[in-house]
DNA sequence: TCTGGGGTCCTCTTTCTC
DNA sequence: TCTGGAGAAAGAGGACCC
């Protein structure tokens, strides 16, 4: 029998910043962007303090200003929580060979060749997390990825749910769809329009309605998710497909020489970025975001995979060039893809 | 009124090639 | 030479995740 764990830290960078701001603790935090909620940006991770004032993650931060003033207003200091990171990371390897990184809060643990029981290995990781971190996580143990992951979820913070192939009538079913990974706000309202609300109301449908109604691939992934069906594997390791920046800017702008100058900034962040991990790209694309919010891409595909900064700053601009700016910019991007290594 | 940044994957359409 | 089709590749957009 497969035992896959989840474990998802609890409020985390929020958590990180309380414990070396000990003067924090009990205050709402809310951190994102560059700390300023004047400035445009939307929350990474409020505390549960400030979470009762119905602040949430990817809120805009002007908003969560307005909901909590009082709160505590912090930047995004990624540096310090990847290396907290990888003191959990650390202690997990130690409980099973079989891990997979989801982020940098959260990673799948396959215990099935463990010989410690469900609830002596949580305690066990929670001790350890507690002791070299003083963070608190929440666990879930279930027969597979996605009921892991709803399971860990279910009582948090510092919480362990166990669930089993048994529990999901009663336990799974009775969920809101968006409970589910894969159902997002679109999928959610949709489902909302057909009186499917839970998972169970989701598990009712047969698979030919679902496939009907969302096509082959997803539709099949409905029907076995509301079941509590997962086959999908562990992945221990895999290669980028594609390493991108993108960049809001303050206020929109029409101005050319501001997009143009950010683009190249952009690029040269990007292909630095790619050359430090030694890939080399053969697709470009550029991003703009109107001030409307419509997205548009461009994008084109060279012949020769290259790591060439002026090579591709040339293809970025064919592709800028394209665009039609009549309306004000709010976001210019760039994409690399098509990545390969020169090892064969 | 607001709506980040870094990714993946899927679907549909267009373009290329045979 | 023209035309059409099939299939692959490229391009565009969108949903979703943390």
């Amino acid at each position: 029998m497969r035992r896959v764990l989840h474990i998802d830290m609890d409020a985390f960078f929020a958590s990180v910043e309380e414990k070396r701001h000990p003067e924090l603790k009990d205050k709402p935090i809310v951190i994102g962007g560059s700390g300023d909620p004047s400035k445009r940006g939307v929350v990474s991770t409020a505390s549960y303090e400030a979470r009762k004032y119905g602040v949430h993650s990817a809120m805009p931060l002007k908003t969560a200003y307005r909901l909590c003033p009082q709160a505590v207003f912090l930047p995004v200091d990624y540096n310090e929580y990847a290396r907290i990171s990888g003191i959990i990371k650390n202690i997990l390897a130690q409980f099973s060979p079989v891990m997979e990184d989801v982020g940098i809060d959260e990673a799948f643990l396959d215990i099935s060749g463990s010989g410690m029981s469900n609830e002596q290995i949580a305690r066990e990781i929670k001790e350890r997390i507690r002791r070299q971190t003083g963070l608190s996580c929440s666990i879930g143990i279930a027969p597979n990825k996605l009921l892991a992951k709803i399971a860990s979820d279910m009582q948090k913070p510092d919480g362990l749910t166990v669930i089993t192939m048994g529990d999901i009538e009663s336990r799974i079913w009775p969920l809101p769809v968006r409970k589910l990974w894969g159902v997002g706000p679109k999928t959610e309202a949709f489902l909302r329009k057909i009186a499917v609300h839970t998972i169970g109301d989701l598990a009712s449908l047969s698979q030919d309605d679902l496939v009907g109604q969302f096509g082959e691939s997803y539709g099949h992934y409905l029907h076995e998710a509301s079941h509590g069906i997962d086959h999908s594997p562990l992945i221990t390791y895999w290669e980028p497909k594609s390493i991108s920046r993108e960049t809001t800017f303050q206020t929109d702008t029409d101005d050319w020489q501001t997009i143009a100058r950010n683009l190249a900034e952009l690029t040269r962040d990007t292909v630095d970025d790619l050359r430090g991990r030694g890939y080399k790209t053969n697709n470009v694309t550029v991003k703009i975001r109107f001030s409307d919010f419509q997205t548009q891409t461009r994008a084109k595909t060279i012949a020769e995979p290259t790591d060439n900064l002026e090579a591709i700053r040339k293809v970025a601009f064919q592709c800028l060039n394209r665009f039609e700016l009549k309306k004000k910019v709010r976001l210019v991007g760039v994409r690399l893809g098509g990545l390969t290594t020169d090892e064969v």
